[in-house]
DNA sequence: ATCGGAGGGTGTAATTTTACACCTTTGACA
DNA sequence: TGTCAAAGGTGTAAAATTACACCCTCCGAT
């Protein structure tokens, strides 16, 4: 229990490679294109999707209207949570930037956890850690104002890249429906992030002119 | 992975007669009184709390100001998301109620984990279980105004009692901060639904009048 | 090439929620 | 029994957020 497992690809590494082999064997790839369903809620669980690359989102319903939940990246398992507590996924991926998924048998998965005490308890390590993580960033968005929670989720995706420019593959929509805001609530904020010299941002690429102040927005002051 | 565990205890019950007495063998039991802090923020996790009877709120902070994450009813693991994925806890936990707890050894029950795959798989079951509860408990009271938040959560607290008429364990300032609204709104709320005959109210006792139209105004509608 | 929809953008009004000010009630305890 | 703090309670003003109305631009499909 030393070991900290907190990413889906560090705790398949586990695996022996015969293990590895018997899940992969039983496995698919699959390719999504950005904006494509990749689980629709309400669809009984059959498989565990791991996310290889690109980013999904997970909401509540289906439509590309409601609450988006979280936002996965590369090395994560979709929606782990349904996979072994319900028959049924409660909630919709979908797929953000092309998306590259394999499909692992989800009785495979399970009779590996049932004979691999060590797979188990790494596998235990990285549901809570992705829970503990989810956790977290709800009650951080939660106690934010709309600049706050704008400012803390360039500030999160600024961490994804190594530099201070980049593209947030999302519309304004959908960043209003991540930090749980409007749509315009958004777009005043990034109008004003503008304004005061903190970002310069055109259509999906932006750039942190100002970090500290961004932070201290971001911690909410 | 037929049986779904929705409980912790119900997860314990997996256990042999040999294993549940060396768990029981090395565990503690602590009574708490109302209002005492049961696991401080920060604090090493060492022990398991394993909640007997009682009800137990989380919050990202010790002091009794901050937004409460979630509360916790008899048979369930307190923070179980810190013990496998952190060394400490990353919230703290008081007793609401008078409260009886187990204290089980983490070590003990992380042999167990690693023994024996039904008592694991039982184990992710009910992590899953609790995690996928509190995300849609979360997500649920998001998309809610301050009137139907706070049916909501008397809804909630109505299922945990047979009754109609029960006392809810929180002051108006407790119930503001598990619903993420003001004290204030709380009180008017209440007040609204009192003058519109959908309860009756006094102090900490309720009794629910039209449990039909508080359930509307829970879904929001 | 142009039509139409989706996304970006902004101002103003309406709504919701909070903040503040203040009062009453209750219950522990000296 | 008196006192004091915590909790319940309410009205009004201030602040934040949303809703609505409307505009522009870009881009894919016909």
């Amino acid at each position: 229990m030393e070991q900290i497992h907190d990413s889906g690809k560090n705790c398949l590494s586990i695996l022996s490679t015969k293990e590895y082999n018997e899940l992969y064997s039983n496995s698919n790839s699959l390719n999504f294109e950005a904006g494509e369903l990749i689980v629709k809620k309400g669809s009984p669980v059959n498989n565990i999707y791991f996310l290889k690359s690109g980013i999904v989102e997970l909401s509540l319903d289906q439509a590309p209207k409601n609450q988006i939940l979280s936002l996965l990246f590369n090395g994560e398992f979709i929606g782990i949570n349904c996979v072994f507590s319900t028959a049924q996924y409660r909630f919709s991926a979908r797929a953000l930037t092309k998306c590259s998924i394999e499909l692992l048998d989800k009785e495979t998965f399970a009779k590996l956890l049932k004979e691999n005490g060590t797979f188990s308890m790494a596998f235990i390590q990285y549901i809570s850690w992705v829970n503990e993580g989810f956790l977290n960033w709800q009650m951080k968005l939660k106690e934010k104002n709309s600049a706050g929670a704008l400012a803390f989720l360039i500030c999160e995706f600024q961490k994804n890249f190594d530099s201070n420019s980049f593209e947030i593959p999302l519309t304004r929509q959908e960043i209003a429906r991540i930090i749980g805001f409007s749509k315009e609530s958004v777009l005043k904020n990034l109008a004003d992030f503008r304004k005061e010299g903190l970002i310069d941002s055109n259509g999906k690429s932006i750039t942190i002119i100002d970090a500290s102040r961004l932070e201290e927005i971001a911690k909410y002051g």
